[in-house]
DNA sequence: GCGGAATGTAGAT
DNA sequence: TCTACCTTCCGCT
């Protein structure tokens, strides 16, 4: 179940196993036939992410778009490969490595045109800062230009993939913990300080995401172990302050973290630390 | 075995 | 604001 960070990930671990190979190209579940028929024996070429959205390229035969969706995983292992089961919509198999997609809302053989057009309707991805030809994009600026003008509150502008990329209800609630921020402000009420913190953290912490694989936002001086209190293991893999930590104490202030549903999504903050 | 929930999004109303 | 979609896993019977 994937944030931006994931997807990241998974473009350098296909590039890592398949890049520049032959790849036998299946689709065991059915959906995605006539497609891999095309794919099968090309060499992978390339690897993209933008947001949540990867790109496995082919070539001239075109980009494998996945969006893993809410529910889809993409799994690796080392040859041979088990028998596909059939909810795998997509395997890779070349020397040495498969790997197997399942449960995903897009898996859909597309041209390099329909990917930049994907491209075009993504807002500024933290994790394509800076310079180098995957990076172009990664402008908080943009980001702020709606932020700033929008009495949205800044929960769901964090997560609409139009204003910013990647973001999802893991990096949303933490992020705003971080910088004391009430879910529910609206987007215009943030100081451009405060936005620069909010964009230059996610930067920071989604690429430490991509590195090891999870979602960690506890500062060091924070961790149960440094504030002398029993260690605890969040349930999704990672140290969080707020995430599904709703009637718990506050890491920070004690204050009972308080959750609420807000656009069909679960929502965690603490009230007492997080300010209008 | 069943029901619910889960790091998501598109499309209908 | 709602519903549909895709799969896995966990807790409850």
């Amino acid at each position: 179940m994937p944030e931006g960070h994931t997807i990241h990930r998974l473009a350098e671990d296909h590039l890592a196993r398949f890049g520049g190979r032959p790849v036998r190209v299946s689709s065991p579940q059915g959906k995605f036939s006539d497609s891999a028929a095309l794919l099968d024996g090309e060499v992978l070429t390339g690897a993209d992410a933008h947001g949540k959205h990867l790109f496995l390229g082919f070539g001239g035969a075109g980009w494998v778009h996945v969006h893993l969706g809410l529910f889809g995983k993409l799994g690796f292992g080392t040859t041979p490969a088990p028998p596909p089961a059939d909810t795998v919509r997509l395997r890779l198999v070349t020397e040495g490595h498969y790997a197997d997609l399942r449960g995903p809302t897009t898996c859909a053989l597309i041209t390099g045109p329909e990917k930049q057009a994907v491209h075009d309707r993504l807002g500024p991805d933290p994790l394509r800062t800076g310079p180098g030809p995957l990076r172009a994009g990664g402008d908080g600026e943009r980001a702020w230009a709606r932020i700033s003008r929008s009495r949205t509150t800044i929960a769901a502008l964090l997560m609409d993939q139009k204003v910013i990329a990647g973001v999802g209800n893991v990096y949303r609630a933490e992020v705003l913990f971080r910088h004391g921020i009430d879910p529910y402000r609206p987007g215009k009420e943030l100081t451009r300080a405060e936005w620069d913190a909010v964009w230059a953290d996610l930067v920071a912490l989604m690429r430490e995401g991509v590195r090891h694989n999870r979602i960690d936002t506890v500062r060091p001086e924070h961790t149960p172990e440094a504030m002398g209190r029993p260690p605890r293991v969040d349930d999704h893999g990672g140290e969080v302050y707020v995430y599904r930590r709703a009637r718990m104490a506050c890491l920070l202030c004690g204050t009972e973290i308080a959750t609420a549903s807000l656009a069909a999504r679960n929502l965690f903050w603490c009230p007492g630390c997080q300010r209008r």
